[in-house]
DNA sequence: GATTGACCTCAACATTAGTTGAGGTTCTAG
DNA sequence: CTAGAACCTCAACTAATGTTGAGGTCAATC
């Protein structure tokens, strides 16, 4: 076996095959602040293999549903040590549970009310479950969530 | 009460009013082959009032986590009657269910990899299960929703 | 020391679902 | 008839999440 030093940093071509992440898109990343790397002479980046680790949880956060905005804020509220340590991991992981759970809580209840209405058909702007979803999500609870739902309920854009 | 003619078509304004759908979205769905109206004279729109059925159709469908141009082709697959009856509603009611189906699946699935990570802390990209999604929302991100934390006020730096 | 693949930056484009604004017209109430 | 609200079109912009390409440099190999 040839020796592979273990520790050399990852190009990035190493880092986008290890994490299946382009290397385009880690170029954006960084350029957002979700990872950093070092600079050879060269100008190329080097990465730090723990840069592993960040973009495995930056995925992860993305299946959950969350935008790069708020994964970017979860890393920055790290200790500065910045990549997840697994204690770090077990904190956020439970965040990322609640919200998954509320995610799935609200489909759910959009499952219900669309059982109700199937073969209801009426669809009513003003009657039907469907048709009115404010009361399902702030029913369930934090008042956190706010999906695609229309607001507008409540006010046109001023004329 | 004014006698309001029931019959009369909608304005924009009208429309928009009682869907909570601004008049641009209602533009946009137009131009997107959505909904259509006639014009007046003066080119003004004038929507047939089962528009607000139709429109309440695409809300829903938005809802469930569809992009547009799947609920156009719903829509286009109708007999011609276009807006859909409610009978139409059924059949397609039972197809978004489906869907959420799939979606709550594919969350409930991601909650459990997630359960047991929680503590494992590996986040290994070559045997952590959250790093390998099996097909799961990958697939059906057609029109992945994604739900902004209030609270989340940061900015990312200008691209 | 030349080649070649990997890398660099910067700008533009893609997609989805719209919003905003400028500049002009129509409709309706008084 | 006129004022003002509501409407029209068209273009440009927003936001998120990147991708693509042009033009140029670096690094490893023959």
């Amino acid at each position: 076996m040839t020796h592979v030093p273990t520790h050399r940093p990852l190009t990035i071509g190493e880092l986008s095959e290890r994490s299946g992440v382009s290397p385009s898109a880690l170029h954006f990343y960084e350029r957002n602040g979700l990872i950093e790397a070092e600079r050879t002479a060269g100008n190329q980046r080097r990465y730090r293999r723990d840069t592993l680790r960040r973009v495995a949880f930056i995925k992860t956060s993305q299946r959950v549903g969350l935008p790069l905005k708020d994964i970017r804020e979860a890393l920055d509220s790290l200790p500065d040590g910045r990549t997840p340590t697994k204690r770090d991991w077990a904190k956020l992981s439970l965040r990322w549970r609640e919200e998954l759970d509320q995610r799935i809580a609200a489909l759910e209840h959009l499952r219900n009310d669309l059982d109700g209405c199937i073969g209801c058909g009426c669809l009513s702007l003003k009657s039907c479950t469907l048709q009115n979803p404010s009361d399902e999500l702030g029913a369930s609870g934090a008042g956190a969530q706010r999906w695609n739902l229309p607001e507008a309920e409540a006010e046109l854009p001023p004329g």
